[in-house]
DNA sequence: AAGTGGTCTAGACCACTCG
DNA sequence: GAGTGGTCTAGACCACTTA
């Protein structure tokens, strides 16, 4: 520790601040690099520096950094690759089109996702999603009705919330435009990358969301509502999806 | 590498053989100590050898080892305790009584959730029992019924299903003598511990189900069919729950 | 051949727990 | 004070990728 000259100079708190507030070096770095990464230093998709350059930059030794790395790819934040350099992680990657999506047929595996727009507007956010986007009551937010399809039938019918002043300028054209994914295409539009997610999930009748599904108002459907952040545990989408569940299943594993 | 004397050698595989059976050296490790949680010889609770003992019983550095419990705590097999020891993790303790349990209240945290034994009997295993759990049609199965609460109304109808040559001699009444949990029970007094799990889960109406839990046959419950697994990956346990969400979600993290 | 991440070692020092 | 896990370093060597 002594003989560092860091460009950001790191410092280990010593022994008598531990408790409360202590972290270890490799978590300052790694709140560092979060740094860059919700600064867009590092963008999604790009290369970051080496880990001997971090250990340079950061004026601590490669297995700190290696630590905080560890952690980030943990968190899917970062996709490391033998022999080429460790990445930012992107929602364009073709991998990652429906990272968050856990609905399944009930024997096998996803094929081609498909995304069908159906209608996207501005209008004032109503009191649940207000609270869950924490804005005030009456807030511009784009609403965006939309189906899912596995190659058949439509299985999702999905109603997502976007702070409209994030995201102004968002329209079904660009939707219908978009061959990747929602995500990829906020990600690459905007600016602005979904690290993660909540996920509320209940059954319910819902005879309006039964009919976009071609199925009877009696249904049981999945009901899933999700919360997504940004960098900075920032919440900047609500969405509330109708899952047809009579040949797929929302996988979930427990450990 | 030339100057040990492991107890039970261990192999770095050498470059040409590398590709695609490669293991590193702690992932051997963490084999061998998967071993010894497997064959008991470390049991749900204990405090297992502290890490300069494990590196001078496997001839490796502290640090491989070090790795090796990395992963093991990160998948809830062990717990670590600074300054105490690490230790094998148990569903008796009470921190774990319901780990697997992800259904929460819609406003706060679940509180004193309860149990209550509906029924227990040894009948053939149907088709779909059979096949999770790797068994013939008609091989003997152990089905509990059972409910959950907490506090109030039932909640949750579980109908769990168990190899009866793993579990012969699990009655209703040590179920309801039991004032822990289902999984601590079978841990303790069956030696069989449950490590991880699969989750499916659907909308459905199902008025049988319906009626434990107090409701009217027409109500959407949510189902949640779970596979669970204990050392080796095999599986011991099959389930199907029927959650009533009017005031309860399940809850899930994406990341 | 050069650069990257992946593995492994050896040793130092720290913080926490317990007797 | 002795023993445990937690952090950090420095250096070695390996495997993979790209040019």
């Amino acid at each position: 520790m002594n003989s560092r000259t860091p460009a950001n100079p790191v410092i280990h708190i010593p022994r008598a601040v531990r408790s409360p507030a202590f972290s270890p070096l490799y978590r300052q770095i790694k709140e560092q690099m979060l740094g860059a990464l919700g600064s867009k230093e590092w963008t999604p998709g790009m290369m970051i520096p080496s880990e001997t350059e971090l250990a340079a930059r950061f004026g601590v030794s490669q297995g700190t950094v290696r630590k905080a790395v560890d952690e980030l790819a943990a968190e899917n934040l970062l996709v490391r690759c033998q022999g080429k350099g460790t990445f930012v992680a992107s929602h364009c990657d073709p991998r990652a089109f429906y990272r968050f999506l856990r609905l399944q047929p009930d024997d096998g595996c996803r094929q081609r996702t498909r995304s069908i727009p159906l209608s996207c507007a501005e209008i004032p956010a109503e009191a649940a999603v207000a609270r869950a986007l924490c804005l005030e009551v009456g807030t511009p937010v784009i609403l965006l009705e939309r189906l899912l399809d596995f190659g058949a039938q439509p299985v999702v019918f999905d109603q997502i919330f976007l702070a409209a002043d994030v995201f102004s300028g968002l329209t079904l054209e660009r939707l219908q435009q978009e061959e990747r994914s929602l995500y990829s295409l906020l990600e690459s539009g905007f600016g602005v990358r979904m690290i993660h997610a909540e996920e509320r999930l209940r059954a319910v009748v819902e005879a309006s969301a039964a009919q976009h599904l071609g199925l009877p108002g009696t249904s049981p459907l999945l009901l899933v509502e999700r919360l997504t952040f940004t960098y900075g545990e920032r919440p900047v989408e609500w969405r509330r999806g109708f899952y047809d569940t009579a040949q797929y299943h929302y996988r979930t594993v427990l450990s």
